[in-house]
DNA sequence: ATTATTTCGGACAAAATTATCATAAATAAG
DNA sequence: CTTATTTATGATAATTTTGTCCGAAATAAT
């Protein structure tokens, strides 16, 4: 569904997010234990996210990623999944094609729109704030 | 969403089924050709579609790939993609987790859940013959 | 029987994705 | 100012997916 780097992408930022209600900045070196991720991969796609302004970046010691705390509830997980893996998943054809519309549709397409459009109304709608709810009464996890 | 291989298959599978509404039988040559796929790839594809119960094969002259007529209509979509790529699109976590439920779920999981459900319905609910029938019509593709 | 055609099946290759490594750049703290 | 720490960045490697090639096996037609 996603790619690996778009599920790293969403586990740090929600973990990013837990600490940012807090005031804290976490390290790389946290974060990718927390989510049981690779630290270096991780360090790329965070990186990406701070480019597109979806999470703040500082070097040096007691450096680290944040969020702006009043921005946790705003910022979607559409927000991320674009920033990594692009338009593909709200735009992209069933069966692969390139284009895929009402006009030339694949046989596939009138069903598929249905999900896709469920599921990028479900991006839309569920904020990082969200996510870090469960996580914090501990009813929800980031890594097994 | 789907695999290359995956969606390879259901477009052949949906050409196939269209050809033995007319009980002819298809070569991977005029497959490939007709689907636009490379065709050595989509000849492994159709050998485990075959193996999976799912077309009939038939080597040498006049040889090809074949789907009874009287399964047409029951053979799902689902089926085709079980073949392929197993059952990753019906169990599969969307933040990557191998193991992921209610019991110990991920932060996403409640909300992906709904819509994983959905693809899984619709795929059990599509047959081969329904996506044939766009296709019979010019209504809809194969090939862009 | 021989031959031409077509799928079968395994080895191999290319491309894309995922992951690692090393070094540079920034910066906080002493 | 120096050092230790941490992110930034590009090169490289491993893995997975996608795709190719070629000979084997089957079989229809001559």
């Amino acid at each position: 569904m996603f790619s690996k780097a778009c599920e790293y992408g969403i586990k740090a930022s929600t973990y990013i997010a837990l600490k940012s209600l807090e005031e804290k900045r976490v390290s790389l070196k946290e974060i990718s234990s927390e989510i049981d991720s690779p630290m270096a991969f991780t360090a790329k796609i965070l990186h990406q996210l701070a480019k597109n302004d979806i999470l703040v970046s500082a070097k040096g010691p007691s450096g680290g990623f944040q969020i702006q705390k009043d921005r946790i509830e705003s910022i979607k997980l559409a927000d991320i999944v674009y920033a990594i893996d692009g338009d593909s998943v709200y735009k992209g054809c069933a069966l692969g094609f390139n284009e895929c519309n009402a006009n030339k549709p694949c046989p596939l397409h009138d069903k598929f729109v249905v999900i896709r459009d469920e599921l990028k109304k479900m991006l839309q709608n569920t904020s990082l704030f969200e996510l870090t709810e469960g996580l914090e009464v501990g009813l929800t996890f980031l890594k097994r």
